[in-house]
DNA sequence: CGAAATAATTAGCATAGCCAAATATACGAT
DNA sequence: ATCGTATATTTGGCTATGCTAATTATTTCG
């Protein structure tokens, strides 16, 4: 209960979440064949949908990956006609970008899918150890979340459906 | 608190650690300059390590990913004098990898740089948030681990420290 | 007006995943 | 003993996602 412990814990369970991390997203890939979803597109596109329109810079911040990475999700998101640009009239560097309808049902259809196989993995879980790792959900988006996104006013990436 | 319930919850508690996965490995990619070990590497490098001699198609099958994937990174490991083969006497199809003495030392500081990364995020929590991420991981290895993990008497992967 | 800043794109590179096919070796049945 | 099948690894070729540096277009500011 020292500081010391705490901070030698610490470190333990930073190394124990950042393995398990990897593995659950390695549960979850391969999943995809179906929705021809990338988790990086499912996760783009979610911010898309749930942020509204929200400008390609803004959507990388979100995502946490550079402007160029994010032009090629958009351009592929966009070829899928899951999203539409839209130059913005004032500024006109700048592009917004919306989920058209097919982006919406595809997200929710692509998410399920994944989802539920992550929610299989899940199934041998009781409701204790489910509210476990809720809150670690929580924890670790709060812990992950940009000074710039707790900053400023927005409603953006940590959008929550509740 | 009913069966309906804690099943749609499921879905979306999985939903919520999906995205939470992606955000937390995003915050500790990037610290990697230093090492020059991408999670990949440091994560096969890990098991190698903790699993003391292993095959290929068994480091293969613990991180979850295909042979031809693993010989890469492998070969990779090798190239950086982190890792030594040596062909199995009886069976010569197979290869047995063990860590060399860079790449113990080496594993040790990049996976602390890393996890140093994430446990500064960390430092934003009390312990008894702490408490919910460690047994959160705790969870999340026990889900991920695989069929084959489980059954056969190996220390693969989840070789503890305790 | 001209310089610096900003938003997005393009170009080029590396890593890491996959599948299909090729090797090399072992094992089993005749 | 050998022939066919199974297994372990590698090779080749493709895709996706990350990066940085440089480019383009536009805005903003001195």
């Amino acid at each position: 209960m020292t500081s010391t412990k705490v901070s030698a814990d610490r470190l333990e369970i930073a190394d124990r979440l950042h393995s398990a991390a990897i593995h659950l997203l390695r549960l979850v890939r391969g999943q995809d064949e179906n929705s021809g979803l990338s988790p990086a597109r499912l996760s783009a596109l979610s911010v898309v949908v749930f942020a509204g329109p929200v400008t390609l810079g803004r959507l990388a911040s979100a995502e946490q990956v550079t402007a160029p990475t994010m032009t090629r999700l958009v351009a592929a998101l966009e070829a899928d006609g899951l999203i539409s640009r839209k130059d913005d009239t004032e500024d006109r560097r700048v592009v917004w970008l919306s989920a058209t309808a097919k982006g919406k049902k595809i997200l929710q259809e692509g998410r399920r899918r994944r989802v539920h196989a992550l929610a299989g993995a899940l199934s041998a879980l009781n409701a204790e150890e489910l509210t476990v790792l809720s809150d670690a959900a929580a924890l670790m988006n709060r812990v992950t979340a940009t000074p710039d996104e707790r900053q400023r006013p927005r409603r953006l990436g940590t959008a929550r459906a509740r």
